[in-house]
DNA sequence: GACAAAAATGAGTGATTACTCACTTCACAA
DNA sequence: TTGTGAAGTGAGTAATCACTCATTTTTGTC
């Protein structure tokens, strides 16, 4: 079994483990009682209001209109209901990363870093905005709670970083991306132009009259000038 | 009066306020007890470690090697011992931009952005380098607590932000930073990737290997290639 | 070393916390 | 209609919380 094999094998073995948190992700919370959806949405709200910490379960069971003990009938602890709203959330941030139809579009025979930069902007950009609340608090505990990034540590570190550094040093022998930086670097240059502006547009400055798609369009046009080669 | 003499009537205002305040941060803690001492270290360690709510003042005291009681006779409440330690470090993180002398190098005959980034990013890089500890807990709370940025809001809104979004329409009207691109997202881009690298580099990765030097080098390239005008 | 002021103490306080449990209500199949 | 398990309840509990205060210890001055 030669390397690519192996990180072939790797790479399946992977996409199906995280299959499988999806699913349990994507059919938002099967079978919950009304009253659970409720002790959920509340816990939301307050947790990003006051965070987690400073939040109490009293004032989560106020707001949901449950009895203070419905909430230990479905979460065992607080921090099992911090989890079950951020557990699943990190793996769907992580998931099109992972997940193998969506580097595809790097792999064709002309591949172009622009439509995948754009194509990865807007997929995560509706992504927040979808979830903003829940990811609020994911930044705010994420810092306290190693459970909660361990499990996709590895996957990013050994699983995608790779595959990224290789395409982009593709990119680079091909005059397409500068070949003066190393790949690591233009990869955290490109992540945090991307993140920087997901988190001004939506966290930071979330009321400024943002035109999307012309911002979206500036932060790739910069990016691909800072970052082009000889034939970029 | 015309608009330039009050906006340096109100520049000069907002400095002599800054400058007061920074007198109070600047010589850390004028006449402070070994063991208040002792209570502001250990607080910044635990706060840092477990967050602000989760930290108990009991804890404190103990990690402190100090009676619980004694955090209260220098401090009435856990909040004002918070404020103590997050408060300053706000004041010296926007000092530099609202001080006088530190835009000088853009109101040269012959200014140079590049040179004014390099200076920002090395001065700042090495502010954090000293003050993590208290950064962290400075990015944890400042969500939760308007008061700690309600007073330099207006400075930076409308002091600094005029200020240095006139600079950036001279850089484009000259040729030296792209004219197709707003201001406004000229100085978004370049703030971002700035605060991108240091927060890469010293809160999500500090024990990767940097070469700091090259690293910073990069960012500037990176960004003068992204920003660049005809004439840049 | 005597004095006064400042600093430090730690047992004590009421409030609040996450969580438990004996019990009631509900949904639904037989 | 009745039986049954799940869902929901809320008063109760021990622990912990931030904070107080009467008292003791330390410090600086003559």
């Amino acid at each position: 079994m030669d390397r690519s094999e192996k990180d072939d094998a790797e790479r399946r073995a992977q996409e199906r483990w995280l299959e499988e948190l999806l699913r349990a992700a994507e059919d938002d919370h099967p079978k919950m009682t009304d009253k659970q959806a409720r002790i959920v949405n509340a816990a939301i709200e307050i947790f990003a209001e006051k965070g987690y910490s400073a939040a109490s379960t009293s004032e989560i069971a106020s707001k949901a209109g449950v009895a203070e003990g419905t909430i230990f009938r479905h979460y065992k602890t607080k921090k099992e209901l911090l989890f079950s709203i951020v557990s699943p959330l990190v793996a769907k941030l992580v998931a099109p990363l992972v997940l193998k139809d969506f580097f595809k579009v790097l792999e064709t025979p002309y591949p172009n870093y622009e439509s995948f930069l754009r194509a990865v902007i807007r997929n995560r950009s509706e992504f927040v905005r979808k979830h903003l609340p829940a990811l609020r608090i994911m930044l705010q505990e994420i810092p306290f709670h190693p459970e909660l990034r361990e499990p996709y540590k590895d996957v990013v570190v050994e699983g995608v970083l790779p595959r990224i550094r290789r395409t982009v040093e593709r990119f680079q022998a091909e005059g397409a991306l500068r070949a003066d930086f190393p790949s690591d670097a233009v990869i955290r240059l490109t992540v945090t132009s991307a993140i920087g502006f997901l988190f001004v547009r939506h966290i930071l400055m979330p009321d400024y009259p943002w035109d999307e798609e012309a911002e979206t369009e500036r932060t790739i046009d910069f990016l691909m000038h800072g970052l082009a080669g000889p034939r970029g």
